[in-house]
DNA sequence: TCAGAACCTCTTTTT
DNA sequence: GAGGTTCTGA
């Protein structure tokens, strides 16, 4: 451990060794946080003697957290039982043994995903006559998720905003919604944080269990935590206090989904003993970028000041293109890649092109197929996103729990067996005057009437196939029952006799028993639950297992704490980015500067930056004015190609 | 019940 | 301009 410390500059030292009581490394772009972390982590255990499972480390994503537990195993060679997880996945493992003690909740509930949201709300629409146009489903859902965000449940919505009319109408929307998710045994997202804090507010001692069982809480990105999460933290740090968090300001990209930039830059409010420590000298870029990084940076108002420096050397200039249009600019930008890969022997994996919009990779990607230059995209669909595995993910709630209407009436007519909107609005209203649930009135079809003798014995032959399937998930394990899904429901087959789109899909379902099958291999709990629950709260399966070589393609986005020896950042153009929506908004304009600090900041040898003169959005094309983002770095540190 | 036509929308995204 | 959703008519 001795010569580990030798590792770190003296500021990440100092972060290392500082332990007790509240800590905030403002950590810039490239200064090795994440180092830090986990050495932090691997000094608590082996030299202060923490045991491990009183640490919690919470990371952004699932990504993140899987690389720093091996990190941390990897320095202290040893597998260790700490928990270092998102908010989602640490919340949702404390629900799991306590969520009984929330009123209405089952232990086996099932998490909701966006796609679920919507259906639901569009369901409390169309119960409480409420028009889609007026109340436009995304819209409601996303009033939802920040006033969850904000710890409001349906009644204190009402109570605060009740007197407005139409924030009335909002209220009992979301109040139904509440209503419908605890029919269906589910939560979504947001609520999986809620109902966590609601849990330690209501249950005192439960919270106290918590607060002893971690005595050392760490939180990375703390600059896009959102408030309900600063609640979590500080209810779980509170008798202990030693809590540190790690962030930078200026990285801050998601107030647009609740994060408040507020939490990292009050934290010695908070805590007026916190220890305070800068993290400035980067380990990755190149002098001339970071100068440009610097230089955008500044112009933002109210940030923690910092200033990036590095002992790498000045390096080569910025360069920037700026192109007739998009497929110019692809051209040039391609062209460049092909280039250094040639001249400077540079493996693809070393590029990334990155954007404002998802929409931008269309050329470029067009570009790459006609000459044949492999890529990977990443964001967009995660694979749980897609049709047919939400549909056998249906089927395997469904098993788990039939009182779930939402999933029934997925997969009632999957494939088409001849239960149509007619039959199900009859069996809907059966259910809803009776008081039972739609997999209880698929049960007493007989007694329904209206509905044909074909739909009657489709209904009775869906009814015998879950039957059977719940048999199977009694007895195997959920690879198996995944398998028995596709095949008995004939799901697989129809897939298979369809066009390729069709047997793409085919093949995916058939992805989801290898998922399962590594799940099972990986964890103690092979359970459908589990699985089910691993499912919901991973984002990306595919980025997993593919290391394919390629060059790379994100957002600006998604390139956060990532890096690469040569960056692309194109469509430098005002209204693109700065996206047309910050033009009259100080707070947006500031969110999209420090889009491009970010978006700088992952380069680390070169940077192109790129606009175009004319440019196609939406099928129709104009003229274009360079982004001020360009201005704002200095003109001795770019050359014009 | 379903396929095709008309219609609408269009920033960023993790969990 | 494309992709998703809703509407309409057979």
């Amino acid at each position: 451990m001795e010569n580990l410390l030798d590792n770190l500059n003296k500021q990440q030292r100092e972060a290392v060794e500082h332990t007790e009581g509240p800590l905030l490394i403002l950590a810039g772009a490239g200064s090795g946080k994440t180092r830090v972390l986990t050495y932090r982590i691997a000094y608590l255990i082996n030299e202060k003697n923490v045991y491990p499972s009183n640490i919690l480390a919470i990371t952004f994503t699932n990504k993140a957290a899987k690389e720093m537990k091996e990190r941390v195993q990897s320095l202290l060679e040893g597998s260790y039982d700490m928990w270092v997880s998102t908010f989602h996945a640490a919340c949702a493992r404390i629900l799991r043994t306590q969520v009984e003690k929330l009123d209405g909740y089952k232990k086996n509930f099932i998490i909701f995903d966006t796609d679920d949201q919507v259906k639901v709300i569009k369901e409390c629409l169309k119960e409480l006559n409420y028009n889609e146009k007026n109340f436009p489903p995304k819209e409601m859902l996303s009033s939802i998720s920040k006033t969850k965000d904000q710890l409001m449940t349906p009644g204190r919505f009402m109570d605060r905003y009740g007197r407005d009319f139409r924030l009335k109408k909002v209220a009992d929307i979301y109040s139904l919604y509440q209503k419908k998710l605890m029919a269906n045994n589910a939560l979504d997202f947001d609520d999986i944080l809620f109902k966590t804090v609601e849990l330690f507010q209501n249950n005192p001692d439960v919270l106290q269990y918590y607060q002893n069982k971690f005595k050392y809480i760490m939180v990375d990105e703390y600059q896009d935590t959102n408030y309900c999460q600063y609640m979590l933290v500080n209810l779980l740090a509170k008798s202990h206090r030693n809590l540190c968090v790690v962030g930078d300001d200026d990285q801050c990209i998601y107030s647009w989904r609740g994060a408040d930039i507020g939490n990292i830059l009050n934290f010695e409010k908070d805590f007026p003993d916190a220890k305070v420590i800068k993290l400035e000298q980067n380990y990755r870029s190149t002098q001339t970028i970071l100068d440009a990084a610097n230089s955008v940076i500044d112009r933002n108002f109210g940030r923690k000041s910092k200033r990036l420096w590095t002992e790498n050397g000045e390096g080569k200039p910025i360069v920037y293109y700026k192109a007739m249009d998009e497929r110019d600019e692809g051209d040039f930008i391609i062209g460049e890649i092909d280039r250094l890969a040639f001249q400077e022997h540079r493996d693809l994996k070393s590029f990334a092109i990155l954007y404002r919009t998802n929409s931008q990779s269309r050329v470029i990607e067009e570009m790459c197929m006609a000459r044949g230059i492999p890529y990977k995209i990443v964001g967009g669909h995660r694979f749980y996103d897609r049709m047919e595995v939400k549909d056998v993910i249906a089927y395997l709630r469904a098993i788990q729990d039939p009182d779930g209407d939402l999933s029934i009436k997925r997969i009632i007519n999957v494939p088409k067996r001849g239960i149509g909107k007619a039959t199900l609005d009859l069996l809907e209203a059966y259910a809803r005057d009776t008081g039972n649930s739609l997999y209880e009135a698929l049960l007493f079809v007989d007694s329904i009437d209206g509905i044909g003798k074909k739909a009657k014995n489709s209904i009775k032959d869906f009814v015998r196939l879950i039957a059977e399937l719940m048999d199977v998930a009694e007895k195997e394990s959920a690879s198996a029952v995944i398998n028995e899904v596709i095949m008995r429901s004939g799901y697989l087959e129809v897939l298979e006799k369809g066009d390729d789109e069709d047997q793409e899909r085919g093949k995916n379902i058939k992805e989801l028993i290898s998922a399962a099958l590594e799940y099972e291999e990986k964890n103690e709990d092979s359970s459908l639950q589990g699985f089910l629950e691993n499912m919901a709260l991973m984002s990306d399966i595919d980025g997993l297992k593919e290391e394919r070589e390629g060059i790379t393609m994100m957002t600006l986005h998604s390139a956060k704490g990532l890096e690469f020896p040569v960056v692309f950042i194109c469509g430098l153009e005002e209204g693109l980015f700065p996206t047309q929506r910050a033009f009259f908004d100080e707070h947006q304009l500031e969110e999209e500067r420090r889009l491009m600090y970010v978006g700088v900041t992952r380069a680390r040898e070169k940077l192109y930056l790129s606009s175009a003169f004319e440019r196609t959005i939406y099928g129709s094309s104009s003229y274009t004015m360079e982004s001020r983002f360009l201005r704002e770095i200095p003109k001795d540190l770019m050359i014009k190609m």
